[in-house]
RNA sequence: GGGCCUAUAGCUCAGUUUUAGGUUAGAGCGCACGCCUGAUAAGCGUGAGGUCGGAGGUUCGAAUCCUCCUAGGCCCA
């Protein structure tokens, strides 16, 4: 007879196979068609709100890894604290302004800066964002992000660019705002400046020289003192350049504070140079040791003043810390107009900003020596003129290192122009700023030193861009007098005219058209002006986003609950976005930050093109699904470096599997039971299926605060383990016999069930946030009647299960003695060959006094280790030692075990060994099987 | 070169700070071996894996505190 027909075996449709590239669009398509998303919104409608104000993405590529880790950690927060109550309006947004766009548009075209009027430029440029703002979306879609798509923010909607340009007014109107010159990339063949991404460095032949600065006679009677010498004949300081024709905007030379120099005779000459660069310079210039008259610190020298070379002119002594001993004699000249270093030390010595070379790479014609010329030729003049006036101390060429225009491949310089910058100074924005994020909450908690230490030391903040595609810097400048119209009340049309068609009127037309009706200079009554051509750092742009879009839009609020960037972010948009905001509101955008670390390779390096080692999230969705990427999202500690490989996927698809095949196994059990008549009160269920639902308290416990912290790879890892050990090894199989074998309406099946409901409904909502697709899938396949059409408009479980520190306790004790009973069991099986099955063995037991009381319920042991008998005894007899084992416990003391195998027939039923099988008028059957065919 | 951060079994993570540094360092997976064949491209069990990146130091005692080094990441120069 085949009783197999008599048994309850599970049913479900709910397929083993998950088969997630092809069936996660089913589930996006249902989540579109019920729009679940605004569902979830509308149920919470009256509900606190969470804000995560979403940072732009730049619209200009398809996704990678890092931006779907981004995105996906917002995702699972968006649903994880709607579930757990709060209403959460998610807006994204892009970044569609800047530079990468327009260079990316150029090249498309094929065109130069500037040889297309600025409006063609920025109309391809709008359509390029477009393009790639579509298919991010898509691909965010598809990722199973829930969020409102179809109203995102654009940085380049014109709402948008009137904010941005509003929020600049702002800072205008505060007097934080000012122009001065400052060095940038200059190409002269192409009469641009040019941003680093512009730049390519390649080869290049330089002269090489080193000039002497004669020390002026207060400085070297000066010397004298300090050194307590006596030289009388002319004594210089000695530096070197690749770069003479930047000998004219010299207005300093600088030592570094910390380093020895040494006064010497060479050749008959004294000179000063850096100890530390005396045999390398011997080695260099091929000269013998020279002789040391004296060594000194070079502080004393600081605004000392030395002549210049070949002007009638005197040149200051600086000190600076960015000069090295690594090449020339560790002393720089200083020319403010023509290097960042030189920049930066200049406006600490109050230098000027003094450019003495024109857009071209001219001198102007006033200059003397070089003036018209044009600079390399005057690198010849000005050899000539050091060699004339002996400054000359040693001429060569070297080829080095140089930055090219990356369009015409000429060579460029660095040449100082006029800039517009937030002053971090004028209005104590710094000290602001610092004090703000003392009220800001970190995650990782370091992050606030990083940001801090980061406004501590910057500069101010350079907010112009010789560029087209972005929002203009919207300053009125008078043409007869130069003043530029600070108030809010002249701009007010200009910023009506953005928001009604954006900011091309601001490229194309003439200034009186955009100024109020008879607009004249406060100043000097001039009805002319000038309109500023530059436009605004893409990085004003989004850091101004908690005003286009927290202020904006009435069902979000400011400052935002959360920002979540990468931790490149504490230089980007979590410091813009906090200078904008105290700039111009006093206080911080947001109360917390929660930052992630990059996606990296197995071995923990960075993903690049010449490394090979690009994994592409299209590639993940296409294998494995783009649920499997949001469990790595999940599994991985995001505050450091997040890893991905071929290996942590294989990983993450078992995990997967076994968590799906459990909940497909609670599904399959739950055919025919209805939670609203069948559950059993948990004060009324057995033991054992309480302490499981006690765990399962724990496990929501536990999973809801890990939630809270951010702390998804625990809720992760404790999903997965709940599915392991208290399901899958546990009480499915401890109680599937009582499933399976006993009558379906039985109270140990009913109880069982219940456990299994209880965990199901707890599993499906607790991994929802995180397993998506695989929530909704199980959901649907629900077997008992649902409390709404999707999982996401549930709340969190907050089932609260708690039994006594005393049962807690021996429940303990019973794993733990269990897991003893087990290795007996294994020896049977593995070594003596014994037996099979587990139900096939007997097991006899000692135990110390302590363990009697756990050990005295003979029919629990036999349930729980799924053995056909268990007899605890006084003593052991001798055992056989080819047919027994005979184990003494090492981990619990005092307790002995000997398994052998069972003389009990097996019931055909329930393949359980039982000693009355045989005996029955269905000599097949077991006591408890012949009860329930009868009653069946 | 500077600032910040990271380094625990093959993989992913606990344990480290603020409940004071304390006996043989934990989990799950994977692997090996065995079992089951009524979750079956499933399920159960047992076992082997770590000088806690390296070297010093503090201490009776350190994965945990200090110093240095190495490798890697982010941001600057």
């Amino acid at each position: 007879m085949d009783w197999k027909g008599t048994l309850n075996l599970p049913k479900t449709d709910f397929p083993m196979k998950a088969n997630l590239t092809e069936r996660e669009p089913k589930f996006l398509e249902f989540w579109e068609k019920e729009k679940i998303y605004q569902r979830i919104l509308k149920k919470r409608a009256n509900a606190p709100s969470y804000i995560l104000h979403d940072g732009p993405p730049y619209a200009n590529e398809h996704i990678h890894l890092g931006t779907a880790l981004n995105k996906i950690l917002k995702d699972i927060i968006v649903k994880s604290k709607s579930m757990a109550g709060y209403k959460v309006p998610f807006i994204p947004g892009w970044d569609c302004h800047g530079l990468p766009i327009e260079l990316k548009v150029e090249q498309e075209l094929g065109v130069k800066r500037g040889e297309l009027p600025p409006l063609m430029i920025r109309s391809a440029c709008k359509k390029y964002a477009e393009k790639y703002i579509n298919i991010q979306r898509e691909e965010f879609k598809r990722l199973g992000v829930f969020a409102k798509w179809d109203t995102p923010y654009l940085t380049m909607d014109f709402s948008y660019e009137a904010v941005i340009a509003r929020e600049f007014l702002r800072f205008l109107e505060t007097d934080q705002v000012y122009r001065r010159k400052k060095p940038v990339f200059w190409c002269p063949n192409c009469v641009t400046a040019l941003a680093e991404a512009e730049v390519e460095y390649e080869l290049h032949k330089s002269p090489s020289i080193y000039v002497k600065f004669l020390l002026t006679e207060e400085t070297q009677k000066f010397l004298n003192n300090f050194l307590n010498i006596k030289i009388f004949e002319p004594i210089s300081i000695l530096i070197w350049t690749t770069t003479p024709w930047t000998l004219p905007a010299n207005l300093a030379i600088a030592f570094n504070p910390d380093l020895d120099y040494l006064l010497i005779k060479w050749d008959e000459e004294y000179l000063i140079v850096a100890e530390g660069r005396i045999s390398a310079l011997c080695a260099e210039l091929n000269k013998d040791l020279p002789k040391i008259i004296s060594r000194f610190k070079p502080k004393e020298l600081e605004n000392k003043k030395v002549y210049h070379p070949f002007y009638e002119k005197e040149s200051l002594i600086i000190l600076a810390d960015f000069v090295t001993l690594e090449t020339g004699t560790g002393i720089v000249h200083i020319a403010p107009g023509h290097g960042e270093e030189d920049y930066q030390i200049g406006l600490k010595y109050n230098l000027e900003i003094y450019v003495p070379v024109d857009q071209e790479g001219n001198f102007y014609p006033h200059i003397p020596l070089v003036g018209g010329l044009n600079i390399y030729k005057a690198n010849e003049i000005i050899l000539e003129a050091l060699k004339k006036r002996e400054k000359l101390f040693y001429y060569d060429t070297i080829e080095h290192s140089y930055p090219h225009c990356w369009r015409c491949k000429n060579p460029i310089i660095f040449r100082a122009e006029y800039q517009w910058f937030i002053s971090m100074s004028a209005k104590n924005l710094r000290e602001k700023a610092l004090k703000n994020i003392e009220n800001v909450k970190f995650i990782p908690s370091w992050g606030k030193n990083r940001l801090s230490s980061m406004l501590e030391k910057r500069p101010d903040w350079c907010i112009s861009r010789q560029r087209v595609w972005g929002v203009p810097l919207t300053v009125f400048k008078c043409s007869n007098c130069g003043e530029y119209l600070k108030e809010y009340k002249y701009y007010e049309k200009v910023i009506k005219t953005i928001e009604k068609e954006g900011c091309d009127p601001w490229f194309e037309k003439p200034s009186n058209e955009l100024l109020p009706q008879n607009t004249t200079c406060p100043k000097c009554g001039n009805p002319n002006f000038e309109k500023e051509k530059d436009i605004l750092d893409v990085w004003f742009d989004s850091g101004v986003s908690f005003a286009g879009v927290l202020e904006k839009i009435p069902e979000l609020r400011f400052p935002a609950d959360l920002y979540l960037e990468g931790s490149d972010q504490h230089r980007g948009w979590f410091h813009s976005s906090l200078l904008c905001s105290v700039g111009t509101r006093g206080v911080a955008p947001y109360k917390e930050i929660l930052t992630h670390g990059f996606v990296v390779d197995a071995q923990g390096r960075k993903m690049s093109k010449s490394l090979g080692n690009v994994i592409h999230p299209q590639d993940l969705i296409e294998e494995y699904g783009a649920e499997i990427i949001r469990l790595w999202v999940s599994a991985e500690d995001y505050k450091n470096d997040i890893k991905i490989s071929k290996e942590i996927l294989t990983r993450l698809v078992e995990a997967y599997r076994k968590i799906r095949n459990t909940c497909r196994f609670l599904i399959g059990n739950l055919y025919d039971f209805n939670p609203k008549k069948d559950l059993i009160s948990f004060e009324k269920l057995p033991e054992f299926e309480r302490y499981i639902l006690y765990r399962l308290s724990k496990l929501i416990d536990k999973v809801k605060k890990s939630y809270e912290k951010f702390e998804f790879h625990i809720v992760y890892h404790e999903i997965h383990r709940f599915c392991v050990i208290e399901l899958s090894s546990l009480i499915i199989d401890i109680n599937r016999d009582y499933l399976y074998c006993e009558k379906p309406k039985s109270f140990k099946r009913r109880a069982t069930q219940t456990v299994f409901y209880y965990a199901l409904d707890s599993l499906v909502k607790l991994m929802a946030p995180i397993l998506s697709f695989t929530a909704e899938d199980i959901w649907q396949n629900l077997p008992y009647e649902k409390e709404e059409i999707s999982v996401f408009l549930t709340d969190f479980p907050s089932y609260s299960f708690e039994l006594t520190e005393k049962e807690i306790q021996k429940w303990e004790k019973y794993l733990e003695l269990r897991t003893e009973f087990l290795k007996p069991l294994e020896i049977a099986r593995k070594d003596k060959k014994i037996i099979g099955s587990s139900l096939e063995a007997e097991m006899f037991v000692k135990a110390d006094s302590n363990l009697i009381p756990y050990l005295s319920n003979n029919s629990f042991w036999e349930y729980f280790l799924m053995i056909a008998k268990f007899e605890l005894k006084d003593f052991l007899p001798k055992p056989n030692k080819n047919k027994e084992v005979y184990y003494i416990s090492e981990e619990i003391k005092g307790l002995e075990i000997n398994v052998k195998a069972t003389s009990f027939k097996k019931c055909e039923r329930c393949w359980q060994r039982r000693p009355e099988v045989g005996t029955l008028e269905i000599p097949d059957l077991c006591q408890r099987c012949y009860e329930v065919i009868k009653f069946l």
